[in-house]
DNA sequence: AAACCCCCCAACCGCGGAAGG
DNA sequence: TCCTTCCGCGGTTGGGGGGTT
């Protein structure tokens, strides 16, 4: 037999938390600490799946959420990320210091997917509109040009996950594969996969893909320079507002702190041999990174969360 | 002032891999 | 080894708030 169900779904609350949900969260956790989530509703005394519960804690009510407006050093940094790793919200999430894969997503498909449209880039495959549209077979062309509409509903078929499948070619997703596998390496800094042999697939179906003939990673990704060198993600500062409004209101002083924060925490101390993704990525010292983490202290649980074997 | 529209984002859903029994 | 559950992830939804008419 295998373990017991994880809640009674039928017992359970959903929809939006209250104040004392939150606050029955957070205190069990600030006792007992993260994890064992289909145990902790029933002693935190909660009617919610841990699974709710988990990602309560996780997208809102940790204490090192950062909260507020993205930078423009954010903005890039993740278009960045996004153009090497695709939609791994997980992973880019881990690079950017406070913030959240749900945020990032969130941010991504009301924001940034809006901002590369205007430049005339496809947010799927980092590439102009136009080779994309070119390159487009007549069964996706009406999805892979569409412009980012104003309504909801034509955004989200838009977004759809086989649209997005479809879009992608298939050397960006061994890139990409790639690459993810690296960023969960827990012996990966200083990894040098610039001269990596990617090879790009060459049977049937990939020649018949938009750059399988030979095309290179640099061409897939002309602006990266895929000389990597990952450092540890960020881990733990303390930061504010459990509310949505407060954070609203608070947003241009969490920027403020956020600059702050970022001072602190930038890449200035690290070693020559330490030089992280961020600052590969054309970050300045003083901007948003996370190669300091080394210093910071991991529980067991959040150290495994960021830096899983990759034979585990 | 009310109705409508659009945007944002917290929360949900479903899936796949990991892990327990 | 197999079955079941847990955990975490990515995609999607829908309610609330703000802006416009």
């Amino acid at each position: 037999m295998g373990r017991s169900p994880c809640c009674e779904k039928e017992h359970t609350n959903k929809g939006a938390w209250t104040k004392e949900e939150d606050e029955r969260l957070i205190n069990y956790i600030k006792l007992h600490g993260e994890g064992c989530w289909r145990s902790l509703p029933k002693a935190a005394g909660l009617l919610r799946c841990g699974k709710s519960c988990r990602l309560r804690w996780i997208n809102y009510l940790r204490p090192d959420l950062k909260r507020g407006n993205f930078t423009e050093e954010e903005d890039e940094l993740i278009i960045n990320l996004h153009s090497l790793l695709g939609n791994k919200w997980s992973l880019i999430a881990a690079r950017l210091p406070g913030r959240t894969d749900n945020e990032i997503k969130n941010y991504w498909n009301t924001h940034i997917k809006r901002k590369l449209y205007s430049r005339g880039i496809d947010p799927q495959t980092h590439r102009s509109l136009n080779s994309t549209a070119a390159a487009t077979t007549t069964t996706t062309t009406t999805t892979a040009t569409a412009p980012l509409s104003n309504s909801r509903s034509s955004s989200s078929n838009y977004n759809n996950n086989q649209n997005n499948k479809n879009n992608t070619n298939v050397s960006q997703i061994e890139t990409q594969d790639s690459l993810a596998q690296f960023m969960k390496a827990p012996d990966c800094i200083n990894m040098n996969i610039c001269n990596s042999n990617i090879k790009i697939p060459t049977d049937s179906s990939a020649e018949e893909s938009n750059c399988s003939s030979g095309v290179t990673t640099e061409e897939v990704c002309p602006e990266i320079n895929l000389e990597l060198y990952i450092g540890l993600p960020y881990q733990k500062k303390p930061q504010v507002s459990s509310n949505f409004k407060e954070k609203k209101q608070a947003n241009h002083h969490h920027h403020q702190q956020t600059q702050q924060q970022n001072l602190t925490y930038g890449c200035s101390g690290a070693s020559a041999k330490d030089v992280c993704l961020c600052c590969n990525l054309g970050l300045q010292s003083n901007q948003t990174c996370s190669c300091r983490v080394i210093e910071t202290s991991f529980t067991a649980d959040s150290f495994s969360r960021y830096y899983k074997p990759l034979n585990s």
